[in-house]
DNA sequence: TATGATATCCTTTTT
DNA sequence: GGATATCATA
């Protein structure tokens, strides 16, 4: 049986799955089987008598901990369900589900994702009152994030003097005060980030030594994958897990380390021997994957880093085509040329899903996104999670997350007034301002007042409203309990009068709102499908029934290339994303100096070496061939820019390149000579030539007309640095007013022009005569309902539409 | 209050 | 170029 586990595996790989007890490091070069070496080594477990239930596994996807888990199942069978595997994040979160209550937390608290998290930080810069040019809400959440990563919680931060003078440096010394509002607002909606998701277990691990005790008991081994990308929060937890039994395996690669930028830290790997020093390594140098070719190539790249662990990546197979390298003049040429040499690959059979585009940021899919179309390949882009972006999938979402968690003011405020309800601003903040005086959430508050008896008629015209939506809330609450997840979320959908909303406006936006919905319950209904085929198969508790919380915590931490279909198709994702997959063909395009390495990170030597990593794993990703493309002229933000090769391009040996213009355009930091006087290629570039062969579109009459060859190009002019803006006394001014309004306001409406009554005659200036159909009390106007006779039905406001009594 | 029009920022990369 | 904040208007 083991026997059978260990069949075809190299030397190294077999005493790394072998030799399970006590911690190893695994340095796993690119392709080299470190997967396999995973998979194996946990089945290797298993048949030796190790309890499923005692490994805990970490990955750094959820499609890497579901590929894995099937792998081990395909070896071992069912037992393989009972592992706890899966990355960091949702690892962590059901623990702290678990154990939430210990830590001040509600036990169904909110995941707040990152924009959630942004728009909370903007609204306490606002009630701050911070100037929002100083304090961006994206670098502040950056800040904070960073903060967290490091465990260093807000007390900490206010003490710690390098990161105030940082903050100070920047001018925006009160981020430690931000942050600690941000903390406690966080608690006060029983919500967490996805930093918090590892800096609260942390907590948690370190302020419940039973909870730590029992963990430590249970998981007597542990593996990480992708060990170089790591955080401290991360580093840390395994640290405690792993105290007793020390039986840590970490599986990685610090030639792949590509997440510096949100915590990451590489020296986790480099450090491991010393925090374990019984550690036996494995270091996996044979690449399976790819061709001699781009393993060398990849390697003399990779070598002009300077902080290396000390290994060889070889590979075995053939020697392989040469890398080539494309110049193109204009961004979507390369995207033509891209698309058309995978319809040439494609002619001579290989498979759509054998390629793979890659770009360093999500903005440039759109051109290739054209090009494919045009020649009608399929293809799929891999995004964040695209659904969960879509507006009223967010409504629904903070929905649901009211119902379960009715103190976050976050969702409350979210879906108070979406679909309409006449409920404005100014109660909003009234509300949140009498939470904010009685130190509780809104949904308290409003509840507080509906018992209250003494209240003008204005105030509990506006309580009846907002009333009205908490007896909505309370009553999906109810039906929560007593129906399946995804007829509860159709209950949802109809009840809150979204779905009425989504149907009656005739807007063509809100089909696809529909459609998106659909999804999202088509998702419920699988998962539930899946916890039940789970129960039948006693894999999971009879009474442990599927539950609409646990759905939403694991909906936060998916994305996209979650729910993979294996469709035949053409892939176009990130770099970044790229991480541990592999392609036949892949297409490396936009490399250019501020894309490749990115405009960001060349300042300093660490960041560009990341960005130096990230081209390293992008080549490394490729079994077949490699592509590299760059254009001379690159649309940014609408206006054309001129762009220079990336300086990576001269790394690599040019042995193993194979381009379409001189390589030694590349060297020096000269400009390269210019299309269409270039005596190498005496024609004008490969793309005209491509094009001419059967593809009018683009012909060289449509080009932009193009200077001579050696007239300087203007270079691109030099940012300038943005004038703050004076500040405006009237804002600050209306600011405080509406503040002063919002604290007192027992006063009557102003009734101007309101003498109207239901029944009367009225006329107006556009829509002629009408009768007066309904009447509503605002806070500080009347809202009246006037069916014209012309114009059928009106809602207008008192204030302003100059109705005249007839 | 709610909507459409106009100004303003922007871009790394992701759990 | 595109999403989002702010503003003017019925």
């Amino acid at each position: 049986m083991s026997e059978d586990i260990l069949q075809g595996l190299n030397d190294v790989q077999r005493e790394a799955v072998v030799n399970y007890e006590g911690p190893s490091l695994i340095i796993a070069g690119a392709g080299s089987g470190k997967t396999r070496v995973l998979t194996t080594r946990i089945a290797y477990m298993l048949s030796q008598g190790v309890a499923p239930q005692s490994i805990l596994a970490l990955t750094f996807t959820n499609k890497a901990a579901r590929e894995m888990r099937e792998r081990i199942e395909r070896m071992v069978g069912d037992r393989a369900r009972y592992i706890r595997m899966g990355t960091f994040h949702s690892v962590f979160a059901r623990l702290l589900r678990e154990n939430a209550e210990k830590i001040g937390f509600p036990q169904s608290y909110t995941i707040y994702e990152s924009n959630d998290a942004k728009n909370l930080i903007k609204t306490i810069i606002k009630d701050m009152n911070l100037s929002e040019e100083r304090y961006k809400p994206q670098a502040v959440a950056a800040r904070i994030s960073m903060a967290k990563n490091s465990l260093i919680t807000p007390g900490a931060y206010i003490a710690n003097a390098t990161l105030l003078a940082e903050d100070r440096e920047m001018k925006s010394p009160e981020i430690g005060a931000i942050y600690a509002e941000y903390c406690r607002r966080c608690k006060q909606n029983g919500a967490m980030d996805f930093d918090d998701l590892l800096l609260q277990t942390n907590i948690l691990l370190r302020d419940a030594p039973d909870v730590l005790e029992r963990y430590q008991q249970q998981f007597r081994y542990i593996l990480v994958d992708e060990y170089q990308d790591t955080n401290m929060g991360q580093y840390i937890i395994v640290r405690r897990l792993a105290l007793q039994h020390s039986n840590v395996c970490v599986v990685g690669d610090d030639a792949q380390s590509i997440y510096a930028f949100r915590g990451a830290k590489i020296e986790n790997i480099l450090s491991f021997q010393r925090d374990y020093p019984t550690t036996k390594v494995y270091k996996l140098e044979q690449n399976y994957r790819s061709t001699q070719t781009i393993v060398e190539a990849a390697n003399s790249l990779i070598k002009h880093n300077s902080r290396r662990l000390d290994k060889r990546c070889f590979s075995a197979a053939e020697l392989g085509k040469k890398i080539r390298l494309v110049r193109v003049l204009e961004d979507s040429y390369e995207a033509t040329e891209v698309a058309l040499d995978i319809k040439d690959k494609a002619r001579s059979g290989a498979e759509w899903r054998d390629f793979a585009i890659l770009y360093r940021t999500n903005k440039q899919h759109g051109l290739f996104e054209s090009a494919l179309t045009r020649l009608s390949i399929p293809y799929r882009v891999y995004k964040g999670m695209s659904l969960l972006e879509h507006k009223d999938i967010r409504k629904f979402l903070a929905y649901i997350a009211l119902i379960i968690n009715p103190n976050d003011n976050e969702s409350f405020k979210h879906v108070v007034n979406y679909p309409p309800r006449g409920i404005g601003e100014t109660t909003v903040a009234r509300i949140e301002q009498l939470a904010r005086e009685q130190q509780t959430s809104m949904w308290h508050t409003v509840e507080r007042l509906l018992d209250s008896p003494e209240l003008s008629t204005v105030e509990r015209a506006v309580v009846r409203k907002v009333g009205d939506f908490v007896r909505l809330i309370k009553e999906l609450a109810a039906l929560r309990v007593e129906m399946g997840v995804s007829d509860f979320a159709n209950e949802v959908i109809a009840r809150s009068g979204m779905l009425q909303m989504l149907e009656l406006e005739k807007k063509p936006e809100n089909d696809t709102s529909k459609d998106y919905l659909d999804q999202l319950i088509s998702m419920m209904g699988s998962y539930e499908d899946e916890c039940h085929r789970e129960m039948e198969e006693g894999l999971r508790e009879e009474r442990d029934v599927p539950t609409i919380e646990e759905w939403m915590q694991n909906i936060m931490l998916q994305t996209d290339q979650d729910n993979e279909d294996d469709d035949n198709r053409v892939t176009l994702m990130t770099v970044h994303s790229a991480k541990g997959l592999e392609y036949d063909y892949i297409y490396i395009v936009g490399m250019e100096e501020g894309l490749l390495p990115s405009k960001r990170s060349v300042e300093s030597l660490a960041d560009l070496e990341e960005e130096r990593r990230l081209m390293y794993v992008a080549i490394t990703r490729a079994k077949k061939e490699v592509m590299l493309s760059f254009a001379e002229l690159r649309r940014v933000w609408g206006k054309m820019e001129n762009s220079l090769p990336s300086r990576f391009l001269k790394e690599i040996d040019e042995k193993y390149l194979d381009a379409n213009f001189r390589l030694s355009e590349l060297s020096g930091r000269g400009r390269m000579s210019s299309f269409g006087l270039d005596d190498d290629c005496g024609d004008e570039g490969i793309v005209t030539r491509r094009m001419q062969g059967g593809y009018g579109s683009a012909r060289s009459s449509e080009r932009p007309a193009f200077r001579g060859g050696n007239e300087p190009r203007p270079r691109p002019r030099p940012e300038l640095v943005s004038t703050p803006q004076p500040l405006d006394p009237r804002r600050a001014g209306m600011r405080s007013v509406g503040m002063r309004q919002a604290g007192s306001d027992s006063t009557t409406p102003t009734s101007a022009g309101c003498n109207y009554a239901v029944g009367e005659r009225v006329e107006h200036p556009k829509f002629g005569r009408g009768t007066v159909e309904r009447i509503e009390v605002l806070a500080t106007d009347h809202k009246v309902v006037v069916a014209f006779d012309n114009y059928g039905s009106k809602t207008l406001l008192a204030k302003f539409a100059k109705l005249t009594k007839v």
